[in-house]
Formats: structure tokens, C-alpha cells, sequence
DNA sequence: CCCCAGGATTGCT
DNA sequence: AGCAATCATGGG
């Protein structure tokens, strides 16, 4: 799997994905991006700043119309100005413990935030607090089928980890390049040009159905006992 | 006019 | 546990 990485890196090369000033900043628009172009969201978040409304207090504390103006662009616009909103109450709440708390409790909460799920509660882990999380999207699941690595989020991110050093930069930039790779090929079917295939030759050609029962056959949870 | 984009929730089976 | 409908704007 590293090997896919170094292959992807020296093809296109450092990413800068994310670029976004503050934690808070970059979890506002992880939910802001969902289903949607990047573009917009630099929109979007351009106008919550200059109105004022891209700091925690500011913007728990605005009008409901008044944010629904600023990411409107953005689509969803009402339920992401709910969500942003807990989001900036969640941050008015715990800005100054947020570093201390532990990963898996960090996850916890943010799952608790209606309008948070997998991806965007990873996203935040990695790229706005920094922690080891392997983010699992759309195109991480397109490129992952193709080279035959099937399963739940879970299971998907449990392969991503263990097959790589567990590096926050790794995993960010790991997950920038698959992010514009696929949209540089995936979206536009260049598969006859496929990086990945070649790169993954002799690692891995098992056929789709049979590669994935011998890593993750045992769902091993160490967490909460069931839902 | 159609389909898709850096998803999540809800409801149904 | 898996699947479809829903949310909504902007670009190609």
C-alpha cells in the first residue's frame, strides 16, 4: 500500500490539501464540503470571515438567516447552518481541552454532533486536531474496489492503517493524493492510464471477491460492547 | 436538461 | 445490516 502512495506522490506530487487557518476553520468546512465542490466552500468560508462569523462564539451566537446567507452556495444550506453552528458551540465549549482529550473520546463527541458521521469526524481528527485517522471517502472507496479491498468504513480504514506507518502527514497527504487522483482519472475513466493497477501489480491481484475475508474475517472490537 | 460534487440522516426491509 | 429518498446549490 505504501508503494501506491510513493507512486502517486511522484506523479503528482505535494498536495497542500486543506489549506484552512485554524482547527476551527478547517472543521467548518469539513462539514461545509459535503457533497460538494471545494470551490464553493472557499465561498463560503470567505464570507462567514468577513462577516465576522469564523470564530466559535460569533457564530453559535448568529442569526439562522444571516449564516444561511454566507454558505448558501454551498448547498444543504439549512441543515449545514444547524450543524455548523453546534460545531461552533462544540468548540465555544471544549477550545481549550480539545488537544488533551483523548482520540477515540475526541471521535466520540464529534459523532454526537448531528450532521457529523465517518468521513467528517476523521477529517476533523486529522486535519484540524492532528491525530493518526485515516479518512475513508467516496474516492477512497472508488480506488480501493478497483484493487479489491472491500468493506465497511471501518473495515476499509482498519486496511488503510495497518498497511502504512502511522504518520499524521502520511495520512494526510496519502488522502490528498488519492482525492485528486481519482478526480484527475477516476472521474474521467482514464483507466486504461491507470496508476494504481500498476503500482499494486504483484501486491496484490487477487480477483475482487476472495482478497479481503483473510485481513478482516474477525471484527475485533475493544470498544463499547453494542449500540 | 441531465448528471455530479472532498456526506449524513431517516425510514423501510 | 444494507438500500433509497432526501437535502439544494453550482458547474460541466
Amino acid at each position: 500500500m505504501i508503494q501506491l502512495y510513493e507512486k502517486l506522490f511522484s506523479e503528482l506530487g505535494d498536495q497542500n490539501w486543506w489549506p484552512a487557518e485554524t482547527p476551527f476553520e478547517v472543521s467548518v468546512g469539513a462539514i461545509l464540503t459535503q457533497q460538494t465542490r471545494w470551490e464553493s466552500v472557499e465561498r463560503a468560508i470567505t464570507n462567514l470571515r468577513k462577516t465576522g462569523l469564523l470564530q466559535p462564539e460569533s457564530l453559535a451566537m448568529a442569526k439562522r438567516e444571516i449564516v444561511e446567507e454566507q454558505i448558501r452556495c454551498t448547498g444543504f444550506y439549512r441543515q449545514k447552518t444547524e450543524r455548523v453552528q453546534e460545531i461552533a458551540r462544540y468548540f465555544s465549549k471544549n477550545s481549550n481541552n480539545i488537544s488533551k482529550k483523548p482520540t477515540e473520546t475526541l471521535r466520540k463527541e464529534l459523532l454526537e454532533i448531528k450532521g457529523v458521521g465517518d468521513e467528517t469526524a476523521d477529517s476533523i481528527l486529522l486535519y484540524a486536531a492532528e491525530r493518526p485517522k485515516f479518512v475513508i471517502d467516496a474516492y477512497t472507496r472508488r480506488i480501493s474496489e478497483c484493487i479489491g479491498i472491500r468493506g465497511n468504513y471501518k473495515e476499509l480504514q482498519q486496511h488503510f492503517e495497518e498497511s502504512i506507518p502511522r504518520d499524521v502527514e502520511l495520512y494526510k497527504n496519502f488522502h490528498a493524493l488519492i482525492v485528486r487522483y481519482a478526480k484527475e482519472y477516476c472521474n474521467k475513466k482514464r483507466c486504461d492510464e491507470c496508476l494504481i493497477q500498476n503500482s499494486m501489480n504483484g501486491t496484490n491481484d487477487h480477483p475482487p471477491e476472495t482478497i479481503f475475508k483473510t485481513t478482516i474475517s474477525s471484527s475485533d472490537e475493544t470498544e463499547s460492547s453494542n449500540d
